[in-house]
DNA sequence: CTCAACTGTATGCTGTATACATACACATGA
DNA sequence: TCATGTGTATGTATACAGCATACAGTTGAG
């Protein structure tokens, strides 16, 4: 199976596919080259609406992650350097942190989680043989 | 300022407001017993409608943080244990972190950040007063 | 070449959610 | 008791998510 979808996850599905094929070219499983499957295969594969795997495919496109040619497939493309505000970036990971605590969890456990889910992202993508794994 | 909105972030407007609260909270600077401001005072401030103001004020009663009472305020609730499954409440975690990575910052970068966002919570609640801070 | 069988795209619809304006109902103290 | 505070309910406009269906570009076997 390439993607899985959550029934109790909150965002919406094209999301959710969009980030999950994020995390596996993060990972390592989808590099530079290769061919998305069609959207019409991922769509029967999680029981959706083509289109709806088509949105996920447009913004990946949008984001520079991949490709698309009419009537041709999905690509990935080259990884090129997203410059992004930094401190943009990190508002999300407020929020998620402020409800971590909120929920209960401590400072310890947050720290240890985190440390957890980069080092599996990490251990994947040098599985997967990439060369240079980030720091 | 009580809060403040970002129009730029993707969360709509009384999901805004409710994680505002909630980080107040977690912060110290609302506790237990204290009345919130009402509806059409935050609506003021904010420049939004007050009924988008009640709608938060009443997922936050959902989630148990306050309790409302027709007529009067909403008064801040004693703090309970909240028992939801930690695997469940680590997902949003995983998903904000793998954007990050993509984004391009380092696994020690973003370790950085989280103890700096979890330290500056810690800080804001000590500073408020509250006897034992999370460890 | 050409056309069958693949690819992504566009259009139009339905249901849900967000935000608003306005009217309603409860609480409280002078 | 009632003016004035509080939250709540109702109705409306708009946007978004997801879907069914029709359209359009690409490719390779023959």
């Amino acid at each position: 199976m390439f993607l899985t979808l959550e029934a109790n996850d909150k965002r919406p599905i094209y999301q959710q596919i969009a980030d999950g094929i994020k995390s596996l070219i993060a990972g390592g499983s989808l590099r530079e080259g290769m061919t998305l499957p069609s959207v019409r295969q991922v769509a029967g594969d999680l029981g959706v609406n083509l289109n709806t795997v088509a949105v996920a495919y447009r913004q990946l496109q949008d984001e520079g992650f991949v490709t698309v040619r009419h009537g041709a497939g999905a690509v990935i493309a080259p990884r090129a350097p997203r410059s992004i505000d930094k401190a943009e970036l990190l508002k999300p990971l407020q929020t998620v942190l402020t409800q971590l605590i909120l929920s209960g969890l401590t400072s310890r456990e947050i720290e240890e989680a985190v440390r957890r889910e980069l080092a599996h992202l990490q251990q994947t993508r040098s599985s997967n043989g990439e060369k240079g794994g980030a720091q």
